[in-house]
DNA sequence: TTAAATGCAAAGGGTTTGCACCGGA
DNA sequence: TCCGGTGCAAACCCTTTGCATTTAA
């Protein structure tokens, strides 16, 4: 039986239909679908990336729900958006190793850049500012060494 | 006479106009309207808001127009083009020191990071990716010193 | 029972496109 | 003259909203 993510603060199916009661919320179809959806996509997923998924799984799927399903969601903390290299939405799966976004902007490739090289670049806005970096929701472009190197195009 | 900016790497309208015409392109009454809102918009400004100040000035403006002139101007290196916090398109007006952008998620305001600010975050990644940070590109959320603080709110 | 959630359909916003016409060079 | 640019209108994509209906609890 499939769990958000295997590891440490483990959280199952069950876990989250609790979470919703507990606030008064209710548990879905449309919603377990989703989850589900959610549970089977590492990583980052645009919106609308979710909402044909789950198109593929149940045709009936209808925006609306998916993209209010999502603020909820979100609200729960299970999961968090960020803005991709071209300006979408992009979700991130909780819980999950919070990690920004390496974009390059010659060949489009991501890369991932986790808390400790994160730390190397945003200590110093945390100790000059006092600004505390959103990891999650951070996506930098630019030129990778290939694309430095040869002329590469997207 | 406004020039697109009084700094170092003069630029202006006689210059645009000189660069346009060695590409082959027209120096049209649009295009200078457009330039002129861009010389009096300091730092960054959306697409859209952008539209919206040439509309003030002529109210025959079109959106077609504006959003074609902007690519071509981008094509030329006189505007640079980022996205914001919400993900919509900013640009940047050029020649202007490259800098990235600070939002706070709490309240709303932003910050410039300068280059010098930034040699640090980016070292890091140039260093051990070879990767070179577009830093007009770059918008980092989080958290700022006073809403960490109180709990301010947008 | 009853408030929450859904589905639909329509609106919204920002941006892009096709095409006939206009007008710089 | 001629090709680039414009204006218009419509299309686009993703996302949001209002409202009547369904449904989980």
């Amino acid at each position: 039986m499939p769990s958000l993510k295997t590891s440490a603060p483990d959280t199952t199916w069950e876990d989250v239909r609790d979470r919703m009661h507990k606030r008064g919320l209710r548990w879905t179809p449309q919603r377990r679908l989703l989850l589900s959806v959610l549970a089977d996509s590492r990583g980052h997923v645009t919106a609308s990336e979710l909402l044909d998924r789950c198109r593929a799984a149940d045709p009936e799927t209808t925006p609306s729900t998916v993209y209010r399903t999502l603020d909820v969601l979100e609200e729960l903390g299970l999961v968090r958006h960020a803005h991709a290299a071209d300006g979408r939405e992009e979700f991130h799966i909780l819980p999950e190793t919070e990690h920004g976004h390496l974009t390059c902007s010659g060949c489009s490739r991501t890369w991932e850049i986790d808390a400790a090289e994160a730390r190397e670049l945003t200590g110093t806005l945390a100790r000059r500012r006092g600004f505390e970096v959103d990891l999650s929701h951070l996506t930098v472009v630019g030129l990778c060494a290939e694309c430095q190197a040869g002329s590469a195009r997207p």
